[in-house]
DNA sequence: CCGATCGACTAATGCGGTTTAGTGGTGGCG
DNA sequence: CGCCACCACTAAACCGCATTAGTCGATCGG
């Protein structure tokens, strides 16, 4: 078991002080260009790595930021998304040297008191929020703390009196100074073009000729989730369909409510013609509740997937899916945060459009069921 | 932007030095009883929290613990256990104060290098293993750092040339002293009862007149993979079935090699008719694939998932599972490493029972099959 | 030729806790 | 009465690094 080594020891062993090895290894002035390559050979040599503590200490870093995932337990599960968003995330935290602290915690309320421990804490520099939600208090409280954040998603409107409804971050208006450092309003937000990813999907299915769509969508806390609903009911009007042809139903993302939703609507006397699912386990659900209601997917239902994964393939048939780059999703959020940790303004990143992958689980709508 | 009290604050608003709020917050002799009240209400009052830097630098605790997932990027996806995994882990830690660091890498060397950093930079007071496997060099590694370690799964043999086979893990035998804090072999381990788990599942098929049985295991690395392979062939042989009758095929976890593993197995001359899959995805992929060759299930072929979750209640017929309590196996060895962390002996816990929830995927065998 | 300037480096201070070594007052006991 | 043990508490050192304020010798402009 190994001491570790500290910048005294390469100070000895250098022959030279202990703030010429501080100098020497940030890269400040102050020593010269010899002495500054052999303090390095000799921290090499010793294999010396700051202490986190003591750095931040003295420099008022932590070298960490944090993510707190809030969901009951029962609703973990099966979802890919979530576990490919933290790989980005680690791909490019892990590059610039940085921490990840994680929790999974019960609800929201529990979440706002973890960031308040975190910050008093001085445990992480800031955080990366995800599910932003309707009338979310997070936003608020981390500006409060003043404890950059990077929200997952555009935000919905705020919480409280303020809470003005219409475009709620424009990207240009509320920059502030390029040196703001975290003093005004550090939250800034990477999105994902929900109303792209929509469009196209309708598109696929009206295209199709599919006229009765019913949308199995997710929870209606989320932001994301009213963003979708939203932008289907206005493509839908685009092409002439009313909420009687096109409309959401809300769940909770369980498999348990997906077939419940779908049991429902296949139960109506002039049932949808197409599916579209917020999430993979519901569409995977969905399609089997189709299969034991006898119902031929897609000759007589069309199912599409909101995210793909392992699970959209091994379904018979395999199913239509939306497919997003959720690594890449999460790298970016990665790179905002730090961007704004460096001092950069807050801002909003939108991803890649996510990609619409035809599979066996649409097709043509079946003839006699328009009108 | 609130300041963040300090200990000073908490001294100059008590009236009383610093020292003596450290002892008073720190349950340590020294003050008096109502001195010590009035301290700890001065500081509810201020909301003070120990910054943990500061404590990390002279109590040499950083009051976190690290958790690595290597896996290559494609593989994270559809399980549920891991997230349920930490979720039992964060109940227990949290409760203690304790931050969780987390990181997903790539492979076995990354990961070490991740514990190596760690251990440079103290920022963690230990981690947890997951997925040990059979010439793990993690254990050696962690013990060589004197940082303290929870296998999350009975390790395997060690690596190197005094790998020695055999009982790797006697609870009693190798505890050291009440206090010998992280000097010796700081790595325990928590365990799961894969052998009565499989022979669980065997009794079961073999009750009900199952006698070709293939066992689609994971990666063959990995230790638990191994003891369940061998445990299958032990229950296999006392019931006088050899190896033409019940088998492994490894796989690397995925739909797709578990849909192929099912497809090769299915198209011998006298193929199985019950199937055990290592995990939920291949499970359903397996399930799917029947399906698809037109062979009933159960009526021709049982399917037994290890692990349930949603997916094993989506398909048609929903499978038979293998329950367990991930998330109390993750609290039990998140209580482990802390146990370790205050100075307890290392040892060996087992968990609960996987519990065998029969559903439709498991019928009696077809009469014509047996020989 | 001398003071000003600059580069290279050292000494000292602080971050916010923990911990060890005092300090002063009190009470018990021979 | 005097010595010592004990208690409640304070002062100071320390953890490992960053940073600020010097120090010292060399160079440079006038």
């Amino acid at each position: 078991m190994a001491r570790r080594p500290t910048i005294k020891d390469i100070a000895r062993r250098a022959g030279v002080s202990e703030s010429a090895v501080s100098f020497a290894l940030n890269d400040r002035p102050g020593v010269s260009r010899d002495t500054r390559a052999r303090i390095r050979r000799v921290a090499e040599e010793l294999g010396w790595q700051a202490n986190s503590a003591a750095r931040a200490l003295s420099g008022e870093r932590s070298g960490a930021v944090g993510l707190v995932l809030a969901r009951p337990a029962h609703t973990l599960g099966v979802e890919s998304f979530f576990l490919q968003l933290v790989s980005g995330i680690q791909e490019v935290l892990s590059a610039a040297r940085t921490a990840l602290l994680f929790q999974v915690v019960e609800d929201v309320d529990a979440e706002c008191a973890v960031y308040r421990r975190w910050w008093a804490e001085r445990r992480v520099d800031g955080v990366l929020v995800v599910d932003p939600r309707t009338g979310d208090p997070r936003p608020a409280l981390l500006a409060e703390l003043g404890l950059p954040a990077v929200t997952i998603g555009e935000p919905g409107p705020p919480a409280g009196p303020s809470a003005v409804p219409g475009p709620s971050a424009v990207p240009g208006a509320s920059v502030p100074g390029p040196s703001t450092g975290a003093g005004a309003s550090p939250v800034s937000s990477v999105r994902a073009d929900d109303a792209g990813a929509m469009a196209q999907v309708l598109e696929h299915l009206h295209g199709l000729g599919h006229r009765r769509i019913v949308h199995i969508a997710g929870l209606p806390g989320l932001a994301h989730t009213v963003r979708r609903m939203e932008s289907l009911r206005a493509e839908a009007e685009r092409r002439g369909l009313g909420p009687d042809h096109v409309r959401s139903v809300v769940t909770d993302y369980s498999d348990a409510e997906g077939a419940a939703a779908t049991r429902r609507v296949l139960a109506e006397p002039r049932p949808p013609t197409a599916l579209v699912y917020d999430n993979d386990v519901m569409a995977v659900a969905g399609s089997a509740v189709a299969a034991e209601l006898g119902i031929p997917v897609p000759h007589r239902l069309s199912i599409v997937a909101w995210d793909d994964s392992a699970l959209c393939r091994v379904t018979h048939p395999r199913l239509t899916a939306l497919v997003r780059d959720t690594a890449g999703f999460g790298r970016l959020a990665a790179e905002e945060l730090l961007s704004v940790l460096a001092g950069g303004p807050a801002g909003v990143r939108e991803s890649e459009r996510p990609r619409l992958e035809p599979r066996e689980s649409t097709a043509p709508a079946p003839a006699h069921t328009d009108s």
